[in-house]
Formats: structure tokens, sequence, C-alpha cells
DNA sequence: TGTCCCGACTGGGCTACGAT
DNA sequence: ATCGTAGCCCAGTCGGGACA
């Protein structure tokens, strides 16, 4: 199930989006199509403008007389809503990968990929840093806090934001471990759960 | 079961805009 | 200036869910 159907399967603003990802719209024309009024649309549209997942895309004049139509379209951000290509494509990627590669062949290329996933250093203390990890985690679909662990920090996740490539190529972790250190701008050791569904864990030891 | 709350929707009135 | 169309705003209704 896509991120767009667990939001709006089934509502008026599913529909909506589903109308406009065929091609910009009227809000006259969503109102015949979904069989509402316009005033109905466009409650719907200003919330769906709002969060970002469609906009004002132009205007259209028919020829007649009269104030031209707004066109609405679906945002570009929005349109990865939709896919469920992404993950079992990746998943596929990295066990196709694991098993062609070595071992350490698949670490190198997996902390090369956590590299490029980086931003910019968080800056700051050890904590604030730590914290920007974390809120990078969420940011990418993770829900994870930090806590003080002996000798340090740790990020710990409520489930994990890559489970299904984690479940065919626990690996995986390193990418995010790489992307931890990275941004937090000291070793970051993964000791994920991967027992069951993945839990993320990272633990963040305060450098001597 | 009754009440309250909230989201979805409707209808009416108004403004904005462009053609005639 | 007038008319037709579209957009905006607001008050009100309706139905479903939560709660005492």
């Amino acid at each position: 199930m896509s991120v767009w159907e667990r939001e709006y399967g089934n509502t008026t603003r599913g529909h909506i989006l589903a109308l406009l990802r065929g091609g910009a719209r009227s809000v006259d024309e969503l109102a015949a199509e979904l069989g509402l009024t316009d005033n109905a649309v466009r409650a719907h549209l200003i919330i769906l403008v709002r969060e970002q997942l469609a906009l004002a895309s132009g205007a259209r004049r028919d020829g007649g007389v009269g104030k031209p139509a707004t066109l609405y379209s679906i945002a570009p951000e929005a349109q990865l809503l939709f896919s469920r290509a992404y993950s079992p494509l990746l998943a596929a990627l990295l066990a196709e990968l694991r098993a062609h590669e070595t071992p350490a062949a698949m670490m190198r290329l997996l902390r090369r990929a956590g590299h490029r996933m980086a931003p910019q250093p968080a800056s700051g203390s050890l904590e604030a840093r730590v914290h920007a990890g974390s809120d990078l985690l969420n940011e990418l679909g993770g829900s994870t806090d930090v806590a003080r662990e002996s000798g340090g920090f740790a990020i710990r996740g409520h489930g994990c934001p890559l489970a299904e490539a984690v479940v065919a190529c626990p690996e995986t972790c390193r990418a995010v471990e790489q992307m931890l250190t990275d941004v937090i701008g000291t070793r970051t050791i993964e000791s994920c759960d991967r027992v069951g569904p993945p839990n993320c864990h990272f633990r963040i030891p305060t450098p001597v």
C-alpha cells in the first residue's frame, strides 16, 4: 500500500489527487466528476495545496466570458507518494548485488551510498548533533529518539524506514551508519535489532 | 442512550475578471 | 455599464465516532 493510499485511499481528497494525476483540472471539472459542489472541491483543494500535494498550475479560458478558470495539478513532490516501486526495487537491487559481490565489496558500496545520502554535517555539541542525526532519520520516515547511554548517546528507533531493504540485505544498515557518522561528525556504531521486524539502534560513543 | 465534536458538504451572497 | 463565469467566504446541515 502506498503512502497516498494509506493517507487518502478512499477519501474525497484521494479521489481529487487521482483525478489530478490524469491532468490539470478546474474546480468545476473536479466537482462534476466527483458529484460535489464547487465549494466542497475548493475546500479540499485548499487543504491539498497547503499540504503541497496539489498546486494551481495555470488558468484556462474556454472562449466564453468571465474569469479564467484556475487549473489545479498534482505537485511534483506528491508523485512520490503514489509509487510503490522504490522499496521493492531497492530490496531486489540489494539482493542481486549481495549475490554477486563479496561481503567486503558490499560494505564499501553501502558506505559510499550512506556518504552520498548525508547532508551537511551538523554543528554544535555532541548531543545537538546526535539529535540532528535522529531528526534526519525521522525525516526519512523513521521514528527515532535519542537516549543517553553509558559512554555516550544512542539513537533508538521504533521500526525502520528501510525495513524491506534491511530484510533483503542486512548490510543496508551500514549505509545509515555511514550517513549518521557523516552528519554527527563522530563514529556511529550500528547495533540494529534485525530479529523479526527491524528496529534501528545506533550508538554514538563520546570521543575521548 | 443522549450529547458533543468534527469532518464533509451545501447554499447563498459577494467579489473578481473579461467579453460585449 | 452590463452580463456571465469563476473564486471566495460564511452560516448552516448532516452523519459518524467518541464518550459519559
